[in-house]
DNA sequence: GCGGCGCATGAATCCAACG
DNA sequence: GCGTTGGATTCATGCGCCG
């Protein structure tokens, strides 16, 4: 069992709270052992868990990008496990803890990718918990899949869990749906990963491999806590969830094993800095996606493979095939884009209204056919 | 154990296939229970296995025997943790059974929501399947959350897995590049909810209560598997996965227990028209490309012994040698890619588009050269 | 001061064929 | 099976330098 140390002096004014509440340890950081740390709050005595585990990766050896420079992976000791066991093992414990110390109408979030949310979701059901909703995180600027042997993995996911079927647990709709321009808000969330002046340093290097944006903690206290509530974090890092808690007018309690961390999360929050213009921007106002890709309209029957298409003055004409790519005539094949500027011999080209297709005699624009798309597929 | 009963003829042509495809029931629906019908197929005998399995173990509905069969009355003696152990139970057995039936460099896809995905990803990977991804099929028409209560459940999720760490998936990498306008296909695909003309209706009301757009499937068929490839769907509903295989020139299994959607699913199907060849082709990485060796362009003339090559910003020099092997300024020589990764001190270099030649003042890297060479050889 | 260009970098389970 | 070698492979963003 770890040693547990408190650090950091109460950080804010300290409320009137519930005589149950004045006991624990409010914005402060258990120096220590996770497990611990939880064992020592008391039972329901938190409004909200958040927990950001250990992802367990598995990674293999080195990556190169393909310029040659060097990929800085997550190869730190406390995310590795011998076995899937030994992961759900630790991950049950702290999740039982985690039960335990939440109100029976306080509710859970953890967030994970593929390479363990699924035993954490898992667990997560087996201890009693109700999930109420999976959270997708699209990450708007994600590292490439370099190698080309995948789908570039471009999104995390979050668990959003009550305590039980019946339990009453906080959800601000009217929040929600007001920052997201009168249209309630949707199971997936798009945010940049985070960088720039938000994303802590030291020496030039970043404190913690796998800080989190402020602007995702942000909607999660903003929908599911309300001012004064206590949110707890298992796995504080550099205090991403205490930083937005603080700003917020929530109370929070870290548990975080690493001094590194915790210094610079002590600093952070005393700091308390306003959110970054931009993450607030991209926080109330989702992006809209006006664009489509000339694949989508093949995939979705609104041109058919085999159908031949063709410019203006009906000088070149191309088929197309089931991936998106055009075929000339001449046996040259590429996107729209591509093979416009190749037969035309130009640098560049405006595959959707170089290219037509024939209707009722009539040549229209492909560009036709994506507002037609546009039209039926956004709200 | 379930009567199995094949259904529908034979459809399309039966092409020259191994002889231990030659015993699989190609192109036909195998009605009745799922484990049994999964048990009657060979091992290492199908390309990949797409999987929609019934998730609604918590509204009342459906519960399930470890082996498949199912259990009419829902009676309270089924406390959460037993519904949640049968559902597992019946997951393993027929995840276990697709396992044996994939070849070792086959893949297997399956869908779910938040209620059911976490323990199927979790049985994956302890059946010693290896997730290449997961995918969120982003609903671009969800249905609302009616009473406000949670956030509006707007995609589902994929789970795309290989036979372990090391086998040889296929993957389609550049026809996802080209589907998706030049960029990586990402891990988080939009498409509309099945309706409209898609959608199988009888007597105004639909036919199956969760048919997946047939736009999901194309990717997926397009994205991980080969014309000709077989795809077994041991929950083949009204046959999607049929019918989007034959369209793309795939071959296909279909197990269902249900004869009303197994009818659907045959008249669907048949309806379905294959792409011909032409359109079928799609975008091939240069991989596929013949190998072109160096020496050999030095052999025909192309570059001759004693010419000087350097890269882009005229950094590091070497000449040609009659044995295709270059000679640096300091002495070092080897082939055209160890002597980049030498000089620049890399674990890998491709030399083809590091090293140029100098033509009338301009720099024009040799992978241009190898270009023409392959256009005045290749058919 | 401003715009353009070059460079760095982010939770990553990241090669294939041949001898 | 394993070691060697050929050669394929990246998107969005922030920041600093330079003209």
């Amino acid at each position: 069992m770890g040693v547990i140390q408190t650090v950091g002096r109460p950080i804010g004014t300290r409320p009137v709270a519930a005589h149950r509440e004045s006991d624990l340890p409010l914005d402060q950081i258990l120096m220590g052992d996770c497990i611990a740390a939880l064992r020592s709050l008391p039972d329901k005595s938190v409004d909200m868990v958040f927990a950001d585990p250990p992802y367990n990766l598995q990674l293999g050896g080195e990556l190169f990008r393909p310029d040659g420079s060097h990929v800085d992976a997550v190869t730190d000791a406390w995310d590795k496990f011998d076995t899937f066991a030994a992961y759900d093992a630790f991950t049950r414990t702290w999740l039982a803890e985690c039960y335990r110390v939440l109100k029976d109408n306080g509710s859970l979030w953890v967030i994970g990718s593929y390479h363990n949310i699924f035993r954490v979701g898992t667990a997560v059901q087996d201890l009693g918990f109700w999930i109420l909703n999976d959270i997708i995180w699209r990450k708007s600027n994600p590292m490439p899949n370099f190698k080309g042997t995948r789908f570039t993995n471009a999104h995390e996911t979050l668990i959003w869990a009550s305590k039980g079927e019946k339990a009453k647990y906080t959800f601000n709709y009217r929040s929600m749906k007001t920052l997201n321009d009168e249209i309630q808000m949707r199971s997936d969330w798009e945010f940049p990963i985070c960088g720039g002046q938000e994303r802590l340093k030291k020496d030039g290097h970043k404190v913690h491999p796998t800080q989190k944006p402020e602007a995702l903690l942000y909607r999660i206290l903003l929908a599911c806590t309300r001012p004064g509530d206590v949110i707890a974090d298992p796995f504080f890092g550099t205090g991403t969830t205490g930083a937005v808690a603080r700003r917020l007018g929530r109370r929070w309690i870290g548990i975080e094993r690493e001094p590194t961390y915790c210094a610079a999360a002590i600093e952070r929050i005393e700091a308390a800095l306003p959110l970054d213009e931009s993450a607030l921007a991209t926080m109330q106002s989702p992006k809209a996606q006006p664009k489509v890709a000339f694949g989508t309209l093949v995939e979705n029957g609104y041109l058919l493979p085999g159908m031949p298409l063709m410019d203006a003055k009906r000088k070149w004409r191309a088929t197309v095939r089931a991936d998106g790519s055009l075929l000339s005539e001449c046996g040259q094949a590429g996107s729209i884009h591509r093979l416009g500027s190749l037969l035309q011999n130009r640098p560049t080209c405006n595959g959707w209204t170089f290219w037509h297709y024939e209707l009722e005699g009539a040549l229209k624009p492909i560009d036709a056919m994506r507002q037609t798309w546009l039209l039926a597929t956004q709200p």
